[in-house]
DNA sequence: CGTCCTGTGAACGGAAGGTGAACGCCCCTT
DNA sequence: AAGGGGCGTTCACCTTCCGTTCACAGGACG
C-alpha cells in the first residue's frame, strides 16, 4: 500500500501513534518542496495535515495538494476546535477534518471511511468489463467511450452477462434469469438477441460473447481459454 | 430552505441546540415509518441521525433513508466514541460522524462541509442544467433566458428531472416522488406531462427528457466521465 | 457423410409510447 | 348561483419499435 503522507515532519506523536496503529504506512514532510520531492512512484494514497501548529504552512499544504494535475484524495485536516471557523472558505481543501485532542478510534475511522469513499463510496454504479461500461443508473451503455444504442432485452442480457464474466449460462439459464422464471419460449430467442449484441459491440468485440458448443454461452475472455 | 432530519424525537438537546446556532431548519423523526410520512414535498436537505441511544433504529434509518430510488444525503451520523467500531461495516450508511459530547462548533461545521460537499446549501434557490435555470424561491423556469410557462406539475416535475440529471426513473418512481407516496392513478399521466414539457421546452430542447423504453424517462445528457 | 448445433436474414405481431381530445374538478369572475 | 377558464387526469387511437419466431444455410463433430 502506498503511504500517507503527513504534515508536518515529524507529525504530532498522537497523530502518527493513531495512524500507526491503524496499520497504515506514513512519510513525513515538512513542506510543499518536500512534498513533491518525496512523493512515491505510486504516488501518496491520501494526506493528514495538521494544522493546530503551523496553519498558514498546512493550507498552502493543501493548497498545493489540491492544485495538481491529480488533486490528492482522501485529505484528512487536523484542527483544534478554536481554528473550526477558519474553515469556512477553504471547504475545497479537505474531505474530513478530525479535531485535537483526539478521542482514541475517531482519527482510523475517519481515514477508513474517506478510503472506502473514494473508493467505492459516491461513483455511480457501474459494471465495468474492458472497455465495456454498463452505468446501471442511466441504463446506458459504452464501449471504449463509445455510446452503444442497446435496446431493453439487449441491455438487460448484456448486464447479465457481463456481472458474470467467464462463466457459461445455458439458454435456459439465461431466459429464466434474464427474461424471468415463469417465461416460457424458445430457446433460440437467446441466440438472436446475441447476435445483435455481438452485432452492436462490433467486429472488435464480438468475441466477448462466445459460443460454447453443445451448452450456451460465456462473457469475456478465459485465461486459458480461447 | 427544505429542513432536515433528525432522529431520534425529540432529539437529544445538545443536538439540536447546535444545529438551531446554525440556522438550519429541522424535523424530529422517531422511526422509519414517520420519516416517511412528515417528509416534505421537496424532499429533506440532510439528515442527522443520532445512534448514541437507540443504535439500531438509528442504523435501520439511515438504511431505509439510504434504499430508496434517491438515495437521501447527506447524512451525519451522531455516535459515542465506543461505537466508533460499530460503524466498520456500514460505511455506506453515513456521510460525516460526529462524537458526542459535540465540541463547539464542530456539528456545524460538518454541516457545512457536507452541504458544500453535495453542493446544495450553498445556493439551493436555483436548479440549473444547460441553458434551463429553474428558480425555486419564485416557482419560475427559463430556457435560455426565455421564460417557461409552467404549470405546478409540470415545474415539480421539470425540478425533480433536472435535480437528477441522467438518471432513469420508472413512472410509477416519478409518480410517488413528484405526485406523492399515496398517489394512486394511472402511469400514463406521466406521459402526458413529459409531452406537455416537451412542447414547452421546445422541438430544440424537447430531446432533454428521453425515453427509455421499457423503463421509464431520464433528463439530460449522459454523464459518463466528469 | 450425416447429424446436430448455431449463425443469419427476414417477417410477424404485440407491446410501449406519442398524440389528440374530452372529462371533471377547482377556483375565479360576474 | 351560474358561467368560464385553467389544469390535472383519463381514454382511445395510432405509430413505431423490438422481441419473437421461423426457415434456411453453414459449420462442427462423430
Amino acid at each position: 500500500m502506498e503511504p500517507l503522507l503527513l504534515f508536518p515532519d515529524p507529525p504530532p506523536p498522537e497523530v502518527a501513534q493513531a495512524i500507526d496503529r491503524g496499520g497504515y504506512p506514513w512519510k513525513g514532510v515538512g513542506s510543499t518542496q518536500t512534498a513533491q520531492g518525496s512523493e512515491p512512484i505510486d504516488g501518496w494514497a491520501g494526506a493528514v495535515v495538521c494544522a493546530d501548529v503551523d496553519a498558514e504552512g498546512a493550507f498552502a499544504l493543501c493548497r498545493a495538494l489540491r492544485k495538481r494535475d491529480v488533486p490528492l484524495e482522501p485529505l484528512l485536516l487536523v484542527v483544534r476546535p478554536e481554528q473550526l471557523a477558519d474553515l469556512e472558505l477553504r471547504e475545497d481543501l479537505f474531505d474530513d477534518v478530525c479535531l485535537v485532542p483526539l478521542r482514541a478510534g475517531e482519527l482510523d475511522a475517519r481515514i477508513k471511511h474517506l478510503f472506502w469513499r473514494t473508493g467505492r463510496g459516491t461513483r455511480p454504479e457501474l459494471v465495468e468489463y474492458g472497455a465495456l461500461v454498463l452505468n446501471l443508473e442511466t441504463y446506458q451503455a459504452a464501449l471504449g467511450g463509445r455510446p452503444l444504442d442497446l435496446t431493453y432485452m439487449e441491455y438487460e442480457l448484456l448486464k447479465f452477462l457481463a456481472t458474470h464474466p467467464g462463466k457459461v449460462f445455458t439458454r435456459e439459464t439465461l431466459l429464466s434469469r434474464v427474461w424471468g422464471y415463469e417465461y416460457y419460449g424458445g430457446a433460440r430467442t437467446v441466440d438472436v438477441h446475441v447476435r445483435r449484441l455481438r452485432a452492436k459491440l462490433g467486429e472488435e468485440q464480438a468475441h466477448l460473447i462466445q459460443t460454447v458448443r453443445s451448452v450456451g454461452y460465456r462473457f469475456g475472455q478465459t485465461r486459458w481459454g480461447d
